[in-house]
DNA sequence: GAGAAATGCTAAATCGATTTAGTTACAAGC
DNA sequence: GCTTGTAACTAAATCGATTTAGCATTTCTC
């Protein structure tokens, strides 16, 4: 009998059940939300669709329920996060906040909303179920993709409210850093305390935006003391992988006086590796972060940030997507925010 | 016109729509999906429609569009992780990806899962949409509950598979640390290294666990040393208020030698307090925190952890919840596990 | 033994959007 | 004048679960 429930191949509902056991749908329906009691079914009869409930593996629709408990006074709003399973955590929160915060303003006697989270695999954006059919969600805020991902968001229009942080697509809302600016601010610190060998630490699979913050660190050092930094890099972006890859860079080189990490991850585990090696930090080696690691003003030393000011880009973000789920806008955009510069002691 | 969308009271379905314009349904559904050329709608007809769009305010069902959508070929499976929004969320992620790894491996032809993070204000669980009717969710697991979540939960039987990770409540599935055995082991070792002047670190909002932890702590220590040792309270679980409340004990105490603090981010916070008044971790003050931060190692000195054991929970919520979602389960169980002890340089 | 009450179940409508298989009106072609 | 074609739409079925009103039986009451 259990065989059957890893066997079946067709659909189970509760009419199947419901044959199966020889009563109707309604007598299952019953059985499912517990209320055979109050609606008098016969014990026996309860037991039998308990019983094919289990043996069939039925499973559920939640939209066929949802749609059913409907109330017809108040407009449901799903809204969806979207991020790649690898991203940190801490400023998906921060949207997910920002945009409850809203939600909830906005909420009232006709009008509800939902916010959740979903990940996706990185790259696999495209393999999300129902992302295309606008059958789940209402608005989605997509963040943390990978350049495939970029490649498959540039060739669709979803027919829904949509807005990228981070990434710049032309047929899309998109609300991200100036370009350039961060990655030559970084630089403009470094050099500005007299920091003259200078490294980059990325992390071997570059995003549109850490490739970019790389490059215009990169092309600043270069025009303006006539050497390119030393590109150091680290598996992953975690302090494992940045302290391993900083560790080898002290061995094989002379070592930076001046590291720009493009995530708070690795400068985590540079400032191991520094501390490790006897260097000071900033006195023998400053670092600049971005601010993507929720507690960077607890590191020791603090740690100076030049990144992307999240407060201000999900802000625009949800500005945006608000507007865009009541229809007020529906043309793609491009949003540029301001970097945000945090000077602490680590540089 | 744009007025009305405010003041709508009514639903608005694609019906509504096509009435207020004088087309069929058919007609709407076919703009809104951008589909009226391959259609062939007349331009004139395809502007109205959109008007009426933007001028009543529609909001698609998105239920009803899933439902519409459905294949019947698969069982769809909709998980959720619902956790309060002030939680740490490394945790949850943790959780989350878990999970995915189990729900990749069951996805077949006729299987899918789509794995999502709902968050609830904390101590307001109960408001939270779909929940009761299940008609959100096929399977839930909940954590960073406050009590009256846990109330809430305790007079509540959800008609779907429903695990809680770290409160005890008997009419659930319950997966935590084995009681006491926490606060036991921090005092122990605070104790082995020859520290006296104890103090325990907690949020002024205990949770059921952060409250057992600290119990278990003071009821060791004073068992141990026939002194209970200091509680130190701070006003929320981040850094700055663990700072906040380490400077404040240090300006009216003698001061501890040896802290317990429930939460890795008031550690954190404890880490700054201790370094600016010179005192220096381990040596004049031994720190053990609870492994709830990703970067825990990471922390200067790293950071000797007494907590949950995560992964063993994670691994026990999975197979209970999946085991629950195909029926193989349906009664209250408490699961206990031993808890993950990892010896670093702070204590 | 007739009527009332309880027991145990079912038929059919419903939620909102989408799509398939048409239908109607009008122009073009012979 | 009749067929063919096309433009511009619509009617109705459908997805799966739930619920309300109601229909048979059986049991109880006087």
């Amino acid at each position: 009998m259990r065989a059957m429930a890893r066997g079946e191949k067709r659909p189970v509902t509760v009419h199947t059940i419901a044959q199966h056991v020889g009563v109707s749908p309604s007598a299952v329906s019953t059985v499912l939300a517990n209320r055979h009691e109050e609606r008098r079914l016969a014990p026996a009869t309860v037991d039998k669709i308990r019983k094919a409930v289990r043996d069939l593996g039925y499973v559920p629709n939640v939209a066929a329920r949802r749609l059913r408990a409907n109330d017809p006074e108040v407009h449901h709003h799903d809204i969806g996060i979207l991020t790649s399973f690898e991203a940190p955590l801490f400023l998906v929160s921060r949207v997910l906040r920002q945009v409850q915060r809203a939600a909830d303003a906005r909420t009232g006697p006709g009008r509800r909303f939902s916010v959740s989270i979903d990940m996706f695999h990185a790259g696999r954006l495209r393999e999300m179920g129902g992302l295309l059919n606008a059958s789940r969600f209402n608005g989605v805020i997509i963040t943390n993709t990978l350049p495939e991902d970029d490649a498959f968001l540039a060739e669709t229009t979803l027919p829904y409210a949509v807005v990228v942080v981070g990434r710049r697509l032309a047929n899309h809302c998109c609300v991200l850093d100036a370009p350039g600016e961060i990655g030559r601010r970084a630089a403009e610190i470094l050099l500005g305390r007299g920091a003259r060998r200078l490294a980059v630490l990325v992390p071997s699979l570059l995003t549109q935006s850490t490739a970019e913050r790389a490059e215009a660190f990169v092309a600043t050092v270069l025009a303006q003391t006539g050497v390119a930094p030393v590109r150091v890099v680290a598996p992953g972006l975690n302090p494992v992988s940045g302290a391993e890859a900083m560790r080898s860079h002290f061995s094989t080189h002379r070592g930076c006086d001046g590291l720009y990490a493009v995530s708070d991850g690795l400068s985590l585990g540079a400032y191991q590796a520094i501390k490790d090696s006897g260097r000071r930090i900033p006195k023998d080696v400053a670092v600049v972060g971005v601010g993507d690691h929720e507690h960077a003003d607890f590191f020791d030393p603090p740690l100076t940030c030049v990144g992307p000011s999240n407060d201000a880009i999900v802000e625009q973000v949800v500005t945006q997507l608000f507007q865009r789920m009541n229809h007020r806008r529906v043309n793609p955009v491009e949003i540029f925010v301001p970097p945000s510069v945090v000077m602490r002691a680590s540089a």
